[in-house]
DNA sequence: GACCTGCTGCGGAATG
């Protein structure tokens, strides 16, 4: 403790004192020594509340007092994802600098105009800031860069695994880059982040030409125990005598859990709209008070800070039905449990659910993962037989139970993101010469797999006279064309992800939260949303607004979604609970009946020795034992030759149509390596902000980095045929 | 077959 606590500054060591620490936590001394004695890129991996945030600043912040340097500017600079993480990192950190007299500036879009106008003109402490505001700065003061950064000395960049490879991930990499270069020197990055499965591919991350270099702090194990139990439960039972599985679920979770906080994860907003349901209804029956929640991404600001002020109160049982919106971020305290009803799409989220509870010493984490199955018939799909979802399930706990999870996948173009740096980098400058946007993008920045043929292919196409986003003056310098001067103007342009078209849903004055547009809705139409049950009075298409009152019934509304991408570990894992005869010692035994049904159903379809099984003249089911990405690559292909082609995780249900080879001749010319027209069996690429700017063949290119992977083609067709 | 995240500058009116 002492060698660490020394190297602090005096006030820091005073705001220590005055906290009544009796010691430094572990990772917070070694990060302090880091710090303190090289000038290297740091990454503090800890749980949430595992004290990262003073790891990284307490000695940051007695540099910036111990050792003044020359350069205007923001000493510190703090990058986090959601705005309620800067308002709170924004509250803790003020305590420490209050003691030592540094300004700490909270910057995002509900921060008022004056604390950001006094900031920007005179810079210095700490700013906090989201990756869009950041790019906002660089738009709209691109020629203040230096003078707002010159004297920063560090980034600390927040929950550094939620941007890893995203659009918003490469986003703030080229944001960091273009820092760097506008200041004329390197900035040390600090990475604060959950403990995840590759660090590795987080260290290249964050520093892309020294990733050896990049230091690991990472908190010791010291894991809390964990109770688990998988339920299995049986849906379109139709007799009527038996519960359906979502009461039947409902009611388990009513029973244990009433009395407690514990997080519900859903899986779908719809699911969570009907789970609220039947739960508040549950409660109203037994003349309870109301204790379950829903909470998601459309429903209101206010709601959700409701649930999320009542989690927190240790007065007020509170289980939240929710999707990924209470994974991360905001800290909600301790839950008793976790439930998760569906298989999950990746194990690094189970994780970092199951994260959430078990956090207070001597309190083991609980997860209750609960598994819908079809009840079959003689007309069942092999889907419902195999039982894929269960068997999902099984393989991630068995996969989370090994400490695994996702690495990010780095080798795609994100050619979508590059078109909105590109217009980034010319607005900031007031215009640049082609070489000069490549080298900052592509040379220097994260565009790193784009060639000089394929940046140059972008360019013509967002110059094109028809999509008028760049054109180029006669000293060939790029500028903005009418349609990109409008489209960078506008406030929405800073975000690099899509976000859909919706209603908003007003009841008796009040914002309930939003809709797709893709619902179909009339007045007179029940509703049930944000757990209680409506009728539309009025719809407002061009305000895009629904009047809606209460009333005694209602179907909750779809919200749309893209399909999940399973990684390959998964599936393979899937494979070996089939084919293993191992039953999980937490699975109950509803759940193991339904095992021993889909293990003897994989057995009769012969898959144990082979990968293809026909019925009839016209139908076979390919096990393909990959991903998402490589199913898909092959689906395509299939589709291309005229089949008709249903996709599930691993496995591929394949039609043949009127005039399609017969598959062993259409499998063999896959293998052959003859080159297949995977874009040809329709499919549509535009699915990222700035796509539909690009030509077809550039977004299949980009298509091509990241959702497929052609050249596994042949050694996976190989593999099917060979078995 | 799913989920999540974010947003500036200006003009005009009211207030001290």
């Amino acid at each position: 403790m002492s060698s660490a606590f020394d190297r602090l500054a005096r006030p820091v060591q005073k705001w220590i004192r005055q906290k009544g620490w009796r010691e430094l936590r572990d990772i917070q001394a070694r990060s302090i020594r880091t710090i303190c004695e090289t000038n290297a890129d740091l990454i503090v991996a800890a749980s949430t509340a595992g004290g990262k945030t003073e790891a990284a600043f307490l000695p940051l912040i007695s540099q910036v007092l111990d050792e003044p340097c020359d350069g205007t500017g923001f000493d510190l600079l703090y990058i986090g994802p959601l705005k309620a993480l800067i308002t709170d990192q924004a509250i803790r950190l003020e305590g420490i600098c209050q003691e030592a007299e540094l300004p700490v500036v909270p910057w995002h879009g509900d921060v008022s105009q004056s604390i950001k106008t006094r900031a920007l003109k005179s810079p210095k402490g700490i700013l906090l800031i989201t990756p869009e505001s950041l790019e906002a700065l660089f738009i709209r003061r691109g020629l203040e860069i230096a003078r707002l950064f010159g004297a920063t000395r560090a980034v600390v960049i927040d929950e550094l695994h939620t941007v890893l490879d995203s659009e918003r991930g490469v986003q703030l990499r080229s944001l960091l880059t273009r820092l760097e270069l506008a200041t004329k020197r390197p900035i040390r990055r600090i990475g604060l982040s959950a403990t995840l499965g590759d660090m590795d591919l987080a260290k290249a991350y964050l520093r892309p030409d020294a990733a050896s270099s990049v230091q690991l702090i990472e908190a010791d194990g010291g894991e809390a125990e964990l109770r688990l139990q998988l339920r299995g439960y049986l849906s379109g039972d139709e007799d009527g005598n038996s519960p359906s599985a979502t009461d039947a679920i409902a009611a388990h979770l009513f029973k244990h859990l009433r009395g407690s906080d514990n997080l519900v994860f859903a899986g779908a907003r719809q699911r969570v709209e009907i789970y609220a349901d039947r739960l508040r209804e549950l409660c109203e029956r037994e003349h309870l008070p109301q204790e379950f929640y829903p909470h998601h991404a459309s429903l209101s600001r206010d709601h959700r800070d409701f649930v999320e002020r009542r989690l927190k109160d240790p007065a007020k049982p509170t289980t939240a039905i929710c999707t990924s919106t209470l994974e991360l971020g905001i800290d909600i305290g301790d839950v008793t449990c976790v439930a998760q009803i569906g298989a999950p799409f990746s194990v690094a989220a189970l994780r970092q659910r199951l994260g959430r509870s078990g956090r207070r010493e001597g309190q083991p984490a609980i997860l209750r993962q609960y598994a819908v199955e079809a009840k079959l018939s003689p007309e069942s799909s092999f889907v419902d037989r195999l039982r894929l979802g269960l068997i999902r399930s099984i393989a991630m706990i068995d996969l989370l139970l090994e400490g695994w999870c996702e690495p990010p996948k780095p080798q795609a173009l994100h050619l979508s993101t590059l078109v909105h740096q590109i217009l980034s980098v010319i607005a900031q400058r007031g215009g640049a010469s082609a070489s000069v946007v490549y080298n900052v993008l592509c040379r220097e920045g994260p565009f790193r797999r784009v060639t000089t043929e394929v940046f140059a292919d972008v360019l013509r196409a967002i110059g094109h006279p028809e999509t008028g986003l760049i054109e180029q003056a006669g000293s060939g310098l790029l500028l903005l064309g009418p349609t990109g001067e409008k489209l960078v103007e506008h406030y929405s342009f800073y975000a690099v992800f899509q976000t859909p078209e919706e209603f908003r849903l007003v009841a008796e004055g009040r914002d309930l939260g939003t809709l797709p547009i893709d619902n179909v809705l009339a007045p007179g139409m029940l509703l049930i949303f944000s757990g209680r049950r409506w009728v539309v009075q009025e719809i407002h298409d061009r305000e895009k607004v629904i009047i809606v009152k209460p009333a005694k019934a209602g179907v909750p509304p779809v919200f749309g979604g893209d399909a999940g991408d399973i990684y390959d570990k998964v599936i393979d894992r899937m494979f070996s609970v089939l084919e293993r005869g191992i039953s999980p010692p937490y699975m109950e035994a509803v759940s193991l009946e339904m095992l021993d049904e889909a293990r003897a159903h994989y057995e009769q379809l012969g898959f144990r020795t082979k990968n293809i099984y026909s019925f009839g003249e016209r139908t076979s089911i390919i096990a393909t034992r990959v991903g998402t990405v490589k199913t898909s690559t092959l689906a395509l292909a299939l589709r291309s030759k005229g089949f008709l082609v249903e996709q599930h995780d691993g496995f591929l249900l394949v039609e043949a149509g009127d005039e399609t080879p017969d598959l062993q001749t259409a499998l063999t010319h896959i293998r052959s390596g003859e080159p297949v027209d995977l874009f040809a069996g329709a499919g549509n690429f535009v699915s990222e902000k700035f796509h539909p700017y690009l030509s077809k063949p550039l977004l299949e290119l980009d298509a091509a980095s990241s959702k497929l992977v052609p050249q596994i083609l042949p050694t996976l067709v190989e593999r099917i045929i060979q078995a």
